[in-house]
DNA sequence: CGTTTCGATCGAATCGATTCGATGCTATCG
DNA sequence: CGATAGCATCGAATCGATTCGATCGAAACG
């Protein structure tokens, strides 16, 4: 940039203002140093050094899982596009940190934790001790990381009181690993069905649902509802009962969770609809407020329970 | 760090030389040093700095179309898991480029050109005046990238074959929008059914392959076997068609295209698998080494067709 | 014992901009 | 007409490391 500043006949900063704009520069002096540059091939300031100096990379990472299996998840998408819609508004990127990669040495502004299953990670420490702000989506509420949550106790509670009105007594509840949300839902769960059987673990996959429900049952496995913790999972419980001729939901009501599409499902799954996109743009704000430095509130967000035609009223009522 | 240095009592050098450890240091001179980190909070060399001096952002963009569209197809999954395992064990980090964005001012050391069925880009230029390395993936051949592709010529045509050898002799194609493989694949199919019928251009998505196919039957379109450009296109026509009461494979043949699992659907469809996991390795190889600086040879990477249970003997043989 | 080698350490230059405070100059105002 | 702004420009300090070349001892060698 020396060069241009010298061939356009101005000085060094003279010509950082032509390019950044921050301070007023007279239209001929900006003619002339953009004009040197062209004739020069220079393209612009160089982004490190720019960042060096202003103390900030315009990235922010996301630790989600292993990038597979957490994209998997039709809900994972609706939630990370509207994160990269208000981060690129903002001149900034998003940076992938799949997990167990320690991606100390990247310049981060801020960190989004979202997703992964996991409770613990090794970078933490190291993002607290340089003062990188975090954001935790569902994730347990670390000190000094922002937190930004879904009304999960209340969806599952809502959908048990469906149930529980349809007469269902004796439900059955997929679960994901042990997890802020499984638990909350848990707890909402039991707020309605006290002595509700615990099918077992599984991953939001269709495959997986498919193989745990199904062992439950060949295990003698009974109930008249069987709540999922995604609409994945309620898929595959759907297409795994259907496949040991039951039919949902005249044997077996099933219910899901987060209100994503089932195109290829001919059936709309009773779930609690959680709002996606405007978690991703809560996050989102969350983080350019805190790398701004300002103090930013926890965020909650509401659902809506959507009753679809995968609950009925229970076969053998109590 | 200079504080770091001088309450170790060493000079800024050495610190530097005792974090990064690209000189021999003295043991204890070593742990004077890290003492003296721990003792002043100090959290290790800034990366901004780092990157600055050594001219290098340790990340690499990828270019995709709108994120929920671009890792809906579960095609993209495996390739981008790929790429980002190789970068990591390399220590850099992936950054997602939504299309639209000019993400000129982020500090890229290589950006990827996949996925997105765009022809042209915007911050194409700027990133050769930049002189960023590109890598572009079944895109077009851009001057000065290095070119990652895949024999869709080679796989479409053996497909055809293949309907060929089983009496089809009336075949109708489902598209995707112009671009590279769509050009190569209607090439291979062309190379055995000159006349096939094109059903139009489509996204890979279920919803809108049965609409889609939906419409050109609606229309009176008649062939014995369709031919998808994805297994989630060939997803959406099996289902259309049966909605239709048309048997597959009995009253139409279906092939897709690369090679993914479709676990919701009861029938393994005929398909041309493409290494996808290699795709996203070769990729980042290819990447890392531009990015060394080497001069890096394009990439073919061959197609095994896989017959399912998707296609059969024609209806109708001419 | 003189000399070469090698490892550890240091001082200084460098990466490429941004930005603060100062300066000169031209309108505006009373 | 003198004082007060206000705009455009400039010089110099700064961001926080990495790295080249030099220096200094001590060990290895003939």
């Amino acid at each position: 940039m020396a060069d241009v500043a010298a061939a356009a006949g101005v000085s060094l900063s003279t010509a950082s203002l032509a390019f950044s704009g921050k301070k007023p520069v007279s239209e001929v002096t900006r003619d002339r140093v953009l004009a040197a540059a062209g004739a020069l091939g220079y393209a612009g300031p160089n982004p490190l050094a720019r960042n060096l100096r202003q103390g900030r990379s315009g990235v922010v990472g996301v630790a989600v899982g292993r990038l597979s299996t957490a994209f998997r998840d039709p809900a994972a998408l609706p939630m990370l596009d509207a994160v990269s819609e208000v981060l690129d508004a903002a001149g900034m990127g998003l940076l992938l940190m799949p997990e167990g990669d320690e991606h100390a040495g990247l310049p981060l502004d801020a960190v989004i934790y979202d997703i992964c299953g996991c409770e613990t990670w090794g970078a933490y420490d190291d993002l607290v001790a340089r003062g990188v702000p975090l954001v935790v989506v569902e994730g347990p509420a670390w000190p000094g990381a922002t937190y930004v949550d879904v009304e999960h106790r209340r969806g599952a509670a809502d959908v048990a009181r469906h149930l529980h009105d349809l007469g269902h007594r004796h439900v059955a509840t997929l679960t994901l690993e042990p997890s802020h949300p499984q638990r909350e839902r848990e707890a909402g769960l039991r707020e309605v069905f006290p002595e509700a059987e615990v099918i077992g673990p599984c991953a939001s996959d269709l495959v997986a649902a498919q193989s745990v429900v199904g062992a439950w049952w060949d295990d003698g496995g009974e109930a008249t509802a069987v709540i999922c913790q995604s609409d994945v999972q309620a898929a595959g419980v759907v297409l795994e009962a259907r496949r040991r001729g039951l039919d949902v939901p005249g044997d077996v009501s099933v219910a899901g969770f987060d209100g994503v599409a089932t195109p290829w499902l001919d059936l709309e799954l009773t779930t609690v609809v959680q709002p996606l996109a405007e978690k991703g743009r809560a996050t989102a704000r969350a983080v350019l407020s805190r790398i701004a430095g300002e103090v930013v509130d926890d965020v909650l967000l509401p659902v809506r329970m959507r009753v679809g035609g995968s609950t009925g009223p229970a076969a053998h009522p109590a």
